[in-house]
DNA sequence: CTGAAAGCGCTTACAG
DNA sequence: CTGAAAGCGCTTACAG
């Protein structure tokens, strides 16, 4: 039986309706039957080459695609993964980290023949769980934000889902069962920071932080704090900068500086921070990096459209998105995943917002 | 029945497995058929107000959600739309544009209870027709790259699956049936642009160009030349920044300013080309705006960044996207798209990039 | 090496 | 207002 294919409901207007051919069609134009045909495809069972060969040919004659809905229902597999991404920005994908994340990750299903399905939402809508719920996947990946009881909330509700579940840039171990965490070493980041600014003289040092501290800033502020709590002399200060946003940042720079003594260094919470932070500072006269050095964290294609060259630490965006592939199909395949948590390394990069040592 | 859903293959090590609840259990509990729970769901046929309430209280309590791969197979619809952006950057979302139009599309997709799949290809991958083919998608959106046959090639591809089609970004009406176009008013950008500069003085004009000419890029240019056509003493230049690189632009720049006299403004055929020209005149002695005006296209973030800030053009890219959502919807209801091209505003957005006229 | 039968969970005419 | 039957296209034991 040949039927047109697709949603076109009444064919009227539709000018080239492109016939479904079945595996129906396929066994009857090999002179088999369909399982045949299906194990022949599969390469499941014993069939006969001359078989198999034969059934190709008919495939390509007629062109034949195997219904992936029909194959789904079939086999209760979606070969489908679930990305939720919870921003306050309903422009969710309006970030270097975030894309990264899911180029890597699309780029790796694709490969293996899953396909990713995505969605935003913001921290709030954590209670309209069906935004997820009718994603019917194999396996879920999330990139959180919000409140921490939020957060909670929303790991909760995927949870609920019954799926494979990865969090992405969480730090702590999952208490859910079935679940994993994969994030960067932003600690190792944020102490290379350190490290470089101290060696380059640096003592009174800032950093810009969003008011509500997610992960990974928490992560790079810890480590930059025990850095400086061994070196003798030091001073750190964390300067609260609102909702992190450019313009709130620049203003926070703005007045800190004019309330007193400058720092020797000011380290962005992220690049877009530190560049802020950078260009509050040269708009007060101070001259960068000889009063003033800079660094931040991410280096995104911005960091190098900035004067001087933004110091900053290359993070593993695409790897972690990758990273989630890898282990949501080696979970489907083992049954469990082989790890809890996976750290992925960053990279420091040295610019000229900081001084240099030769 | 009740049985696992999911891909656990063998429950083995899986903790928490969700009961699968189908429409029998369901109809079972209520006391009622199958396809009075389908009809009662479904608000069709006419099922009494209290069978309907008696329903509703057993799906809570169960939980059931219907499967939306058995939906997909009886019904032969996906509620399903795929998304091929065509880039030679294996990390295609790396781009502020193409994530505009990502988010634009999917959010509203999401709010239609449709799905969004996206692939990303290179150009050279138009042979590799299965990319795309396991979409199983009720239509398609693409954005593509690469030389004109190698664009030619994938619109082929695409319009063999019989699915409609919305090609974003594209100048011509398309040949093929079933299909729409949706772009920006580029003209309009660059004669906005054009006027903008020659109202300010300047007459000698250089474009930075790549040197693969894509529709949005001629379309600026092309608006660029007419305007000065019509101004006397204007002399226009097009540069080609071979592949529009931060990098190659900033190079061809440099040397191009070397070897004679400078322009009284440069346009980048996008924000990136303009600040990597603007960075370039400046390390040249330069001084932006007044020996050389800069202007760019598109005002994402980075614009901003840039001392001084960048004259530049507002793009619809999130429009764009969500446009393509409202004509495919409205396509697959209608049975044919409304419109076969559409053209949405731009904004020009003035900086300090170019001279200020009071 | 190959096939008949059953069933995945849903919905659509068609009766009653 | 409600239900029995058929079927979407595939694959999995199980026979032969």
């Amino acid at each position: 039986m040949i039927r047109e294919r697709g949603t076109r409901g009444p064919a009227v207007g539709t000018p080239a309706a492109v016939k479904l051919v079945t595996i129906k069609d396929v066994a009857r134009e090999a002179g088999v039957s369909a399982m045949t045909v299906s194990n022949a495809l599969n390469g499941r069972g014993r069939v006969a080459e001359a078989t198999v060969a034969r059934i190709r040919t008919v495939v390509d004659r007629l062109g034949y695609r195997p219904s992936v809905a029909a194959r789904r229902l079939r086999l209760s597999r979606q070969w489908t993964i679930g990305m939720v991404i919870v921003d306050e920005d309903p422009d969710f994908l309006n970030d270097p980290f975030t894309t990264a994340q899911v180029t890597g990750l699309t780029n790796y299903l694709t490969t293996h023949a899953y396909s990713l399905i995505i969605r935003g939402m913001r921290p709030s809508d954590f209670r309209t769980t069906r935004l997820f719920q009718d994603i019917e996947a194999d396996g879920m990946v999330a990139v959180l934000s919000g409140t921490p009881s939020q957060r909670q909330a929303i790991v909760g509700e995927l949870a609920k889902l019954g799926l494979p579940l990865v969090l992405l840039q969480e730090q702590r171990q999952p208490t859910e069962p079935d679940c994993a965490i994969i994030r960067q070493d932003d600690g190792d980041g944020g102490a290379q920071v350190a490290r470089h600014l101290v060696e380059r003289g640096a003592r009174r040092i800032w950093m810009m932080m969003p008011h509500r501290e997610w992960p990974a800033m928490m992560a790079r502020k810890a480590a930059v704090e025990t850095v400086l709590a061994g070196v003798a002399g030091t001073e750190f200060r964390a300067v609260d900068c609102g909702d992190e946003s450019y313009d709130a940042t620049y203003a926070v720079t703005t007045r800190a500086l004019g309330e007193g003594r400058a720092p020797d260094a000011i380290i962005g919470g992220n690049d877009q921070m530190a560049i802020a932070a950078m260009r509050a500072a040269q708009d007060l006269g101070h001259r960068i990096p000889e009063d003033i050095q800079i660094a931040g964290f991410n280096a995104f294609n911005v960091w190098r459209y900035v004067d001087p060259v933004l110091t900053t630490v290359r993070s593993a965006a695409h790897a972690i998105g990758k990273q989630a592939g890898i282990m949501l199909i080696d979970r489907l395949k083992q049954g469990r995943f082989q790890a809890g948590e996976v750290v992925l390394p960053v990279t420091f990069q040295p610019g000229n917002s900081t001084l240099t040592i030769d």
